[in-house]
DNA sequence: AGCACGCCGACT
DNA sequence: GTCGGCGTGCTC
C-alpha cells in the first residue's frame, strides 16, 4: 500500500505556522508525485477558502490525521514561484520575521492570490459581425468616428484596444457600435513571438571615458555589488543601458527597480526607444490583471526587461543577468508595513545567491551603501562630469536670521525670482509642506487645531477649504469661531505649498505659477500635463513638494529656491540629517542642467551649521563622512544593527504592558550586554494615531546573528503569551523609519 | 487576520 | 421583540 501524501502549505493568516492538507480528492497518485515546491493550492481554511503556497509534500503530520481536510484544487500544476525565488521569500519572511504566509502573499500579484489562474489574457479585439460585414462602404456617414471604425475594420478584420485608441475614436464609440450589433468582442490571433534580430532599437551612445571606465568595471556572471556614484545628467542611465544590452546578448533578462515616484511612462520610453525586445513594467498605476500580465511575461522570459518599484524584487525571472537599482538611497524601497522588507537588500541577497551583478545607483548613497563601498564589500564606481558640459550650479545660503519673511520668503529670494522671471527663466521653489498651512492657531488663547484621533495638528488647506489630518486623513471644516475661547481671531501658522502658491500668484501675477504636490496632482495625467506645460520652456514659477526633487528634469530652470533647508536637521529620528541632506542635493541638482547656468538659494536660521557647512562646499561624500563618524560615536547605523518591536492599542496600558513583557522576555533570553541591548518601552514620536496607543521596543547589536536569535526566540515566547492577541504588534528589521 | 459564536443596550 | 456592539476562540 503506498503511504499518504500530505500537502504542507503557507498561508496568508499572520499565524506563524504551517498547515498539512490531505491531496484534492479527484487527484491520482501519479499527478501528486509531479507536484513541487511552489505550487498554489486552494483550500478551505475555517470557515473561508484561501490560496496557499505548496512548501513541500510530505507522508507524516504531527497533527491528528482525522483532522486534516482536503485541498480543494491545484490552481496550476507549474509552479507560481521557482524555487529559487521561493526559497529567497522564506529566507526574507524569517530574517523580517513576518510570518511565511504573509510574505508570499505579498510577494504574488493579487489576481494569484484569489485564485485566479496564472495565465496570459489574450489581448481583447473587436471584429465586425455578420450584420456588420453586410454594411456598405461608406455606410454610417453621419458619424464620422463610427464611419472610421466601420472602415478600419473592413480593411484590417481584427483591431485591438490600442489599435482603435491609435485612429483618435474613443471608447464611447466602441460601446456604440457594439450595442447596434455591428461589431463584436474576440481575441486576438495567438502570435508566435517573433525574435528582433538585433536587440537595439537605437544604437548605444558612445560612452565618455568615465563611463566607459566605470562600465568595464562590471563583472557579469558573477556576484558583485557595484555603486555607481553620479549626479543627475552624470550619464547614470546610459551605463544601466549598457549593462542591460550585454545581459541581453546573452540571452539573460534585466529587472530595474526605480523609486515609486520615479516610475513614469517616459522612464519605461527611454528603455523601449534603446532596445527592441519587450519592457514590461509593474507599478502601482496597474489595475490588477496589467500586473499579473505583466508579471506573468517576466516569468515566461517573454518580457525582457522588467522595470518596477519595490515589490518588483519578486517577480520570478529565469533568466535573470543583472539587477540595477536607480536611487538606492530612496525610503520607498523599504516597505512600511506589513512584510516590512528591504528590496535594496533583498536585492544583495537574490543576486549573490543567482551570482549576478547588482548596480545601485545615486548621487546621494545611503550611509549603509557608502559604508559598505569604503569596506570594500562594493566596488565604487564615480561618474563626476555632467552631460552636455552644464556648469554645476552656484549655491547660495541665505542667513534669514533676524530677517523679514513675506510668506515665508526673504526680500532677497524674492527679488532673486522676480529678476530670474523677468530674463525669461524658469523657477522652482522647492517646500517640503502640501497643505495652506502646517496648522491654525488662535491669536487670543492659542488654541492650536488638533486631529482629534492623533497626536498632531491638523493642516489647514485652501481649496477645498478644510482641515486635514495627514497621519489618519480625518477631515473637518475650518471652525469659524475658536472653539476654546469664541474668539474670531483664528489665524493659520506656518507655510505649505498651497499658501506659497498664493502668495507667488500676488506677486508675479503675469507668471504661471505650477504647484506640484500629491494634492495638485492627483487626477490622472495631471503630472503629465504640468511636464508638458514646462517643456514649453516659457518662464514659469514651480512650487512644490519633494515631488519636484525626485526624477523629472527641468531643462529650463536656472533658479531654485529652497524655502526652508532647516527641516530634518533637528529631528528626532536620527536619519533626519541623511535624508535632508539626500533631498537638498537632489532639489540643487534640479538647477542649470542644460546650457544655461543654476543657482540655489537655500533660506536657512543655520547655515553655520557643520552639517550644512560641509554638504554644500565639501559635498556629500564629506557630508557623508561626518555622519558616519557620529553614528560610529553614538552606535548607530551602520556600525549596529536595529529592529524595534512596535505595539499598538486603544488603551495605551495594554500596549505598554505587552512591551514589558517582551522586554523582561528577552532579557531572560540575552541579558543585555554591550553587544545586544535593549531601550525602552518609549513612546512613539506619534504616541497616538488612528485613536490607537503606539509605543516600541528598540533592540541594538553588534551584529547581526544574535539579534536574529532573539528575535525568533522573542517571537515564539509572545506568540504563545495570550496578551499577544490583544495587542497590534509586529518587528521591524533594519527600520528606516524610528518613529 | 477573518469569521463565528455569544451575551447585553437602543430602536425600525 | 430584534439589530448589532465587540470579547474570545479557532483555523490543518
Amino acid at each position: 500500500m503506498p503511504s499518504l501524501t500530505l500537502l504542507e502549505i503557507a498561508l496568508p493568516t499572520p499565524l506563524r505556522r504551517r498547515f498539512d492538507y490531505l491531496p484534492p480528492e479527484d487527484m491520482s497518485e501519479s499527478e501528486l508525485q509531479r507536484l513541487s515546491a511552489g505550487v498554489l493550492v486552494r483550500v478551505p481554511f475555517g470557515h473561508q477558502e484561501m490560496t496557499g503556497v505548496l512548501i513541500q509534500t510530505k507522508t507524516h503530520t504531527d497533527q491528528n490525521i482525522e483532522k486534516l481536510r482536503p485541498a480543494l484544487a491545484i490552481i496550476d500544476q507549474t509552479p507560481a514561484l521557482d524555487s529559487a525565488l521561493l526559497e529567497l521569500i522564506l529566507w526574507a519572511a524569517d530574517y523580517y520575521q513576518c510570518p511565511e504566509g504573509e510574505a508570499l502573499s505579498t510577494a504574488l500579484p493579487v489576481l494569484l492570490r484569489q485564485g485566479e489562474a496564472a495565465e496570459e489574457r489574450r489581448e481583447t479585439c473587436w471584429q465586425l459581425t455578420t450584420e456588420g460585414k453586410g454594411l456598405p462602404a461608406g455606410a454610417l456617414k453621419r458619424s464620422p468616428k463610427q464611419a472610421l471604425l466601420l472602415e478600419a475594420l473592413q480593411a484590417h478584420n481584427k483591431l485591438s484596444r490600442s489599435d482603435i485608441a491609435a485612429l483618435e475614436i474613443p471608447a464611447t464609440i466602441i460601446k456604440t457600435l457594439t450595442d447596434k450589433g455591428i461589431i463584436e468582442k474576440t481575441f486576438a490571433d495567438e502570435t508566435t513571438p517573433k525574435t528582433p534580430a538585433s536587440i537595439f532599437r537605437q544604437a548605444p551612445l558612445t560612452l565618455s571615458d568615465e563611463q566607459q571606465i566605470a562600465f568595464d568595471q562590471i563583472s557579469f556572471g558573477q556576484f558583485q555589488v557595484s555603486l555607481l556614484d553620479g549626479a543627475t545628467g552624470s550619464g547614470k542611465t546610459e551605463v544601466y543601458l549598457q549593462a542591460i544590452a550585454k545581459v541581453l546578448e546573452h540571452g539573460q533578462q534585466a529587472l530595474v527597480l526605480v523609486p515609486e515616484i520615479g516610475l513614469t511612462p517616459q522612464t519605461i520610453a527611454r528603455f523601449q526607444k534603446r532596445f527592441a525586445v519587450e519592457v514590461a513594467a509593474l507599478h502601482s498605476g496597474l489595475n490588477d490583471r496589467e500586473r499579473l500580465d505583466a508579471w506573468l511575461h517576466a516569468r515566461s522570459g517573454k518580457a525582457r526587461i522588467l522595470i518596477g518599484t519595490r515589490s518588483a524584487i519578486f517577480t520570478p525571472m529565469p533568466a535573470l543577468g543583472i539587477i540595477i537599482i536607480d536611487e538606492e538611497h530612496d525610503g520607498s524601497f523599504k516597505q512600511q508595513d506589513g512584510f516590512r522588507y528591504s528590496a535594496r537588500d533583498l536585492a544583495v541577497v537574490r543576486a549573490n545567491r543567482l551570482q549576478i551583478p547588482l548596480i545601485l545607483g545615486s548621487a546621494t548613497a545611503s550611509l549603509e551603501t557608502l559604508n559598505n563601498a569604503q569596506q570594500g564589500r562594493y566596488q565604487h564606481l564615480h561618474l563626476h562630469a555632467r552631460a552636455g558640459n552644464a556648469k554645476p550650479a552656484e549655491i547660495q545660503l541665505l542667513d534669514i536670521r533676524g530677517q523679514t519673511l513675506t510668506e515665508g520668503f526673504a526680500l532677497d529670494t524674492k527679488i532673486a525670482i522676480g529678476n530670474e522671471i523677468a530674463a525669461g527663466n524658469q523657477v522652482l521653489v522647492f517646500l517640503n509642506r502640501r497643505g495652506y498651512a502646517p496648522t491654525l492657531e488662535c491669536h487670543d488663547c492659542g488654541w492650536l487645531a488638533n486631529c482629534p484621533h492623533c497626536d498632531v495638528r491638523m493642516t489647514v488647506h485652501q481649496t477645498p477649504r478644510h482641515l486635514h489630518c495627514h497621519h489618519c486623513g480625518h477631515q473637518r471644516p475650518v471652525p469659524h469661531k475658536c472653539p476654546s475661547c469664541k474668539s474670531s481671531r483664528l489665524q493659520p501658522l506656518g507655510q505649505g505649498t498651497e499658501r506659497s502658491e498664493i502668495a507667488l500668484r500676488d506677486w508675479f501675477p503675469n507668471t504661471p505659477i505650477i504647484r506640484v504636490d500629491r494634492d495638485s496632482t492627483r487626477n490622472k495625467n495631471a503630472m503629465d500635463k504640468i511636464l508638458n506645460e514646462v517643456h514649453q520652456g516659457e518662464p514659469c514659477i514651480l512650487i512644490g513638494t519633494q515631488m519636484l526633487a525626485k526624477g523629472h528634469h527641468f531643462a529650463d530652470v536656472t533658479l531654485v529656491v529652497i524655502i526652508d533647508a532647516d527641516a530634518g536637521l533637528f529631528s528626532t529620528d536620527f536619519r533626519g540629517p541623511e535624508r535632508m541632506g539626500q533631498l537638498l542635493l537632489q532639489v540643487a541638482g534640479r538647477a542649470g542642467r542644460a546650457e544655461k547656468s543654476g543657482r540655489v538659494i537655500l533660506q536657512s536660521h543655520h547655515t553655520d551649521h557643520p552639517l550644512v557647512q560641509t554638504l554644500f562646499f565639501k559635498g556629500y561624500q564629506a557630508f557623508a563622512d561626518l555622519i558616519l563618524q557620529e553614528r560610529q560615536i553614538t552606535q548607530l547605523p551602520p556600525f549596529r544593527y536595529l529592529a524595534l518591536l512596535r505595539a499598538e492599542t486603544k488603551r495605551p496600558e495594554i500596549a505598554l504592558e505587552f512591551l514589558k513583557l517582551a522586554r523582561h522576555e528577552a532579557e531572560s533570553i540575552f541579558p543585555s550586554s554591550p553587544q545586544l541591548n535593549y531601550l525602552g518601552p518609549l513612546p512613539a514620536m506619534i504616541e497616538r494615531r488612528g485613536d490607537r496607543f503606539r509605543f516600541q521596543l528598540q533592540f541594538n547589536s553588534a551584529q547581526r546573528k544574535p539579534l536574529h536569535l532573539l528575535l525568533t526566540q522573542l517571537v515564539e515566547k509572545l506568540d504563545a503569551n495570550a496578551l499577544s492577541k490583544r495587542v497590534r504588534w509586529a518587528v521591524d528589521v533594519d527600520p528606516s523609519e524610528m518613529g
